[in-house]
DNA sequence: CTCCAGGTTCCGG
DNA sequence: CCGGAACATGGA
């Protein structure tokens, strides 16, 4: 495979890192690089220093991976703080990609109280199950099951997948998907707040997965999902010592601290807080 | 065994 | 608007 590998720039890019933040769940380790399906495409792609090579189009990558985003500029926009600074130290050359829209909002409505290993798992079972079979040279791929694909399950089946409480939902917002009721294309051209609306019109689909669909589906830069994770962060360091800081304050201060790309920092302190006080480093 | 995980929904103050 | 409880499953 080495040989036919396509070459783009890719400055200010940390791959790996990428890849294992939390935003996306399905990329595997093979050789010196990753492979995994962007949309119906199976696709291998490494980084050696700047530049990356992959087997698939380098403009489709380069658009996947967000390479576009102006990072440098958008550092610039994080509020200088310990807590923040800390977190661009240890998340820099992360990206927040372009994912497709109904695989990132099917696969939120599963990752509701669980941990990412399994939000993981729980994607490649549906993928194997359910999705169009890919393939790259000796190995096999899944692409994510379609809206109609999943639409024709039953609870019963997801079920089966481990989806727990989770299955009815993501039935619930196939079908709705499926019979037309809502159209996720159309919410491209809506604001931040009527996109937010319409996505949790889906069973299962609150404020916090609404957000994380478009910060990573829609390229709403400014989207600032607030789970358990970050809320601790929040209450910790903006909050501390402080009793009885609200949902609604939390989200309010979130969303004039951090700014035009609150998303980003969000993703940053995210992914931070995560990998430094999981293993007991804390 | 107990605790917790990238939450949402419903219900009673 | 706010706090609690129920909801499934598996890894630590």
């Amino acid at each position: 495979m080495s040989r036919a590998l396509a070459r783009l720039a890719a400055p200010e890019f940390n791959l790996a890192l990428t890849l294992n933040s939390g935003q996306v769940f399905h990329w595997l380790p093979h050789r010196n690089g990753f492979v995994g399906a962007i949309g119906d495409a199976p696709v291998y792609v490494e980084q050696r220093g700047d530049e990356l090579r992959t087997n698939a189009k380098p403009q489709f990558v380069a658009r996947y991976f967000a390479l576009d985003h102006p990072l440098m500029d958008i550092y610039r926009t994080f509020p200088n703080d310990p807590t923040m600074s800390e977190a661009l130290t240890f998340c820099r050359g992360l990206r927040i990609i372009r994912q497709p829209a109904w695989e990132c909002l099917a696969t939120f409505i599963t990752s509701s109280m669980k941990q990412v290993a399994h939000i993981a798992q729980i994607s490649h079972t549906l993928r194997r199950k359910f999705g169009k079979r890919l393939r790259l040279a000796e190995i096999e791929l899944f692409a994510y099951p379609t809206v109609a694909a999943l639409a024709k399950t039953s609870e019963l089946e997801l079920r089966k997948c481990a989806l727990g409480y989770r299955a009815k939902n993501l039935l619930g917002t196939a079908r709705m998907i499926a019979n037309g009721e809502v159209e996720l294309e159309k919410i491209r051209a809506m604001n931040d707040d009527d996109a937010r609306a319409e996505l949790c019109r889906f069973p299962g689909v609150g404020e916090k997965i609404a957000n994380c669909v478009l910060l990573f589906a829609y390229e709403r830069v400014r989207a600032f999902p607030i789970d358990i994770w970050i809320e601790r962060v929040l209450r910790e360091t903006y909050f501390a010592r402080k009793r009885k800081i609200t949902a609604k304050r939390l989200r309010e201060f979130s969303q004039s601290y951090f700014g035009e790309f609150g998303g980003y920092a969000q993703q940053y302190l995210f992914h931070h807080a995560r990998s430094t006080r999981k293993k007991g480093a804390r």
